[in-house]
DNA sequence: CGCGTATTTGATCTATCTCAAAGGCCGTGG
DNA sequence: CCACGGCCTTTGAGATAGATCAAATACGCG
């Protein structure tokens, strides 16, 4: 992105910090607000009225969050640790996007990104059991991981069971079973419930048929 | 947008035309175009390894396919009736947007809706029982086929009960078990297995928890 | 130190899958 | 024009992956 359009969003924007479990929005607010988170992870969540949850997204660091304008998009956004972003209103990206088209133009490319991995979480609702969505949300965090931080060694997850429950479709219970399961037959090592190191990639990635751009 | 751009999209299409069954293009299919359907309807199905399917998308006029390049996203589009479509180079596509930015900025938009619409599917597959995905399913349908064509009186289904089944996540058997049941519940009534006739939009809104905008 | 929350594991239940078979529709070819 | 084959839908019966319910244990925080 060119220099300008860099130190004009800059001078744009505001720096919002807020705590564990707390919001960054939710799904009813009808501010317009654009964020790009860098530090600390939380995820997008969406509530059914019986209290059924479904986490759409985990948030890295880096990440842009509320591109798409919440009259077609109703989700919230929440802190997995104290988190800070970035913010901008809405209008204000709108209005640069138009002067500096190439800002659009990025913001399209991240938008596609997205898409394509929230297609890749649906094949895996759609089609997969238990294991194979496990092992592809262990893959899949450990890519995030290291794009964000460079990580490799061992995939650190902040989130607990039921958040991972929720994303992949299923219960607490067996998010919990199936971890078990796959330490024991030694793809994986979990030295606490929050860390995982895995042992044998290409059998994972087998389970999951996700094969992660090394 | 403008007169002058849709002039020079017109002057760089192609019209291609496909029968039931065949595809528009496929998974491996390096090819990078933009079509959009014109007439006919269609699907976006993934497959994997073992056979098993999840179609991402009903395809009906007017919508645009291929605006994300299959480097990030690998799909097939499969026609479920003869089909007609405009076609355009990505590349044209492309150089056009750097011409024309409105052309971007409308696209981006195309793209906001997509992925709106692949959210609302991710929350149906993540949390819902199969019950819920009909009902949810059948309103998007009237809702899409009343943005396409205009009608409303009866809901037309070219697709299977199989690729009602691949969309939703459950088994043949599974969907059509459930038309029974909410026949006999008196919710819609059936003439044929491709035609349906919401009789109690009300209560099937909220099995569903979906409102189309009326 | 004690409470609340999260994980893990066990036992049972059930929604959905799987397997199986009957019936209907449509297009083809004799 | 009719018979046949293939595909689709529907329905039944039985199997099962994962849900639900329950309880023990571990962990972190005030």
């Amino acid at each position: 992105m060119d220099d300008e359009s860099i130190y004009e969003l800059d001078a744009l924007a505001t720096r919002v910090t807020i705590n564990k479990g707390e919001y960054l929005f939710e799904e009813e607010d009808p501010t317009r607000y654009v964020y790009n988170l860098q530090v600390g992870m939380g995820y997008l969540e969406r509530l059914s009225s019986d209290g059924r949850r479904q986490i759409m997204a985990f948030l890295y660091p880096g990440d842009f969050i509320g591109l798409i304008p919440d009259s077609i998009v109703s989700v919230s956004a929440k802190a997995l640790s104290p988190l800070t972003a970035c913010r901008w209103e809405m209008k204000d990206i709108d209005k640069l996007m138009e002067k500096h088209h190439e800002l659009e133009h990025r913001i399209r490319r991240i938008g596609n990104r997205v898409l394509a991995t929230t297609m890749d979480q649906l094949f895996i609702l759609g089609c997969k059991n238990a294991r194979e969505r496990l092992a592809f949300f262990l893959l899949q965090m450990e890519k995030r991981q290291k794009m964000a931080t460079g990580e490799t060694k061992s995939i650190h997850l902040p989130m607990t069971r039921g958040d991972i429950a929720d994303y992949l479709g299923v219960t607490v219970e067996t998010v919990s079973r199936v971890f078990t399961i796959i330490k024991e037959e030694g793809l994986i090592a979990l030295p606490d419930p929050y860390e995982v190191i895995i042992l044998q990639r290409e059998e994972l990635e087998n389970i999951a048929e996700y094969y992660s751009v090394t």
